[in-house]
DNA sequence: CCAGTAGTTTGATCCGGATCAAACTTTGGC
DNA sequence: GCCAAAGTTTGATCCGGATCAAACTACTGG
């Protein structure tokens, strides 16, 4: 739902198909959920809404009349009884607020304030019926959000703390680095706690990891929430040792 | 990519709109991808192929020139350099094998001997510009494949041993009961190793864990493959567990 | 600028599941 | 039906991260 892919992906494309892959070669422009034109398009039967700090955009069981599309901030979508268990985190040009029986299964917050428009269903709706383009790439989101989960997926599969801080800061770099954003340096809008229900760590389990990969010189924190990778090799290290490694044996093979 | 949702649900749905739920309510036929007159259109361009248990269906990185829809059997989507980490099984009917550049990103093998069409990326393209209809079903088709996703994530994000299995079998009992199969007791169609490969356990801690549920009387294995719930108060015990319990405190309050 | 609170670090202890290892059981081929 | 290989159970040990708890730091609003 959220981060982009590896930098050397070219788009979200379903069955290899993807206009955009053209597109941003020839325009060099930055890969969109939308274009301008869809956009404005788009803007036309949209609303726009704003939301602070910690502002519910919806939550679980809400009638879902309505889907969002992030212009700036940064969001969360979660479930799980207790609100833990983060599902994605959403920046901008993420869709979400998709339904199930016409109500919300996931809640979405604010984590800064956020800008974004709100798409009634019934509009989109019969846009979607009459415009195969729009359709289309609601396709290749659907098909960059199911990548993206499944790299969450991936994530948890893994076991080790270090491997999955890792993978999530690769995450987020690549994500910055797909949207042109400062490289070098990593902006981490997220409070420890939200990174740990996104990996699957304890709070304290998050900063003891950052603690240690500091203490290794692998990365370096400005502040808070800035971070530089500063020791490139021993983090593609970390990112490696994950895969590859759990050698599950079955049986009595010597 | 898998399982069925549970079973209050009617079928897959975008945007709160799906035009099968009322299908299914009128026909009361099971819910598909694909309808009947759809599937047989498809089987024009559709090729049938075979694989052997243990076969594999493509690697990663191959050419993606096809993808999949099961006829009968299951199968394995998996990743990660070592192999290891399953990211969905495949059962009738899952639609598989979308691509990036052009390459697929996953490998998938057989589990057991599996029948499928085979649909050439092309001229599957060129339907799909031209079908709104079955257009339309991808899009719902991969919105139950997000939400797959995502509870798969969510299954991972539990760290309890006995939680997990137990979310792992809801979710095959609930495929089984949205095809209409026996329900009572649950197949297992994937092995030990499977198992722990996709819900993050090594071998041994499924066979524990199995093990543990069996001493206390919540399932009953008839043998292998087949197993009843047999104190379904303790299991949904074990799966309200998971949520709810996570109390990531912060900071210091009393 | 200060107080109060939200967020973060760090310490100590404990436990669940990984890992290593060996026996046991089922399956499939001949 | 027998053997080998594949798959499963079970035991012992160990370690990483959860959990409990407290101190520390950075914001926020008055």
């Amino acid at each position: 739902m959220a981060f982009a892919e590896p930098s050397d992906r070219k788009g979200p494309s379903i069955l290899g198909v993807d206009p955009w892959v053209s597109d941003t070669r020839k325009t060099g422009k930055k890969r969109e959920l939308l274009s301008e034109a869809e956009r404005s398009r788009l803007a036309v039967i949209a609303s726009i809404v704003r939301f602070k700090k910690g502002e519910d955009i919806y939550r679980a069981g809400d009638r879902a009349d309505a889907i969002f599309n992030i212009i700036s901030g940064v969001a969360k979508s979660y479930s799980g009884k207790g609100g833990d268990r983060i599902v994605a985190f959403l920046f901008p040009n993420d869709l979400f607020g998709l339904s199930e029986e016409g109500r919300y299964t996931n809640a979405a917050r604010a984590l800064t304030p956020v800008t974004a428009y709100r798409l009634p269903v019934s509009v989109l709706r019969s846009r979607l019926s009459r415009d195969a383009l729009l359709e289309y790439h609601v396709i290749c989101k659907l098909c960059e959000e199911l990548r993206q989960s499944q790299r969450h997926a991936f994530l948890l599969g893994e076991r080790r703390a270090d491997v999955r801080l890792a993978t999530f800061l690769q995450m987020l770099e690549q994500l910055q680095v797909a949207k042109g954003d400062t490289a070098g340096e990593i902006y981490v809008p997220m409070d420890r706690s939200d990174i740990g229900e996104y990996v699957g760590l304890s709070l304290a389990a998050v900063s003891r990891t950052f603690g240690s990969l500091v203490r290794h010189n692998v990365i370096k924190f400005r502040d808070r929430r800035w971070l530089k990778i500063t020791d490139r090799a021993a983090f593609d290290r970390i990112l490696a040792d994950g895969a590859g490694r759990r050698t599950v044996r079955r049986g009595r093979n010597p």
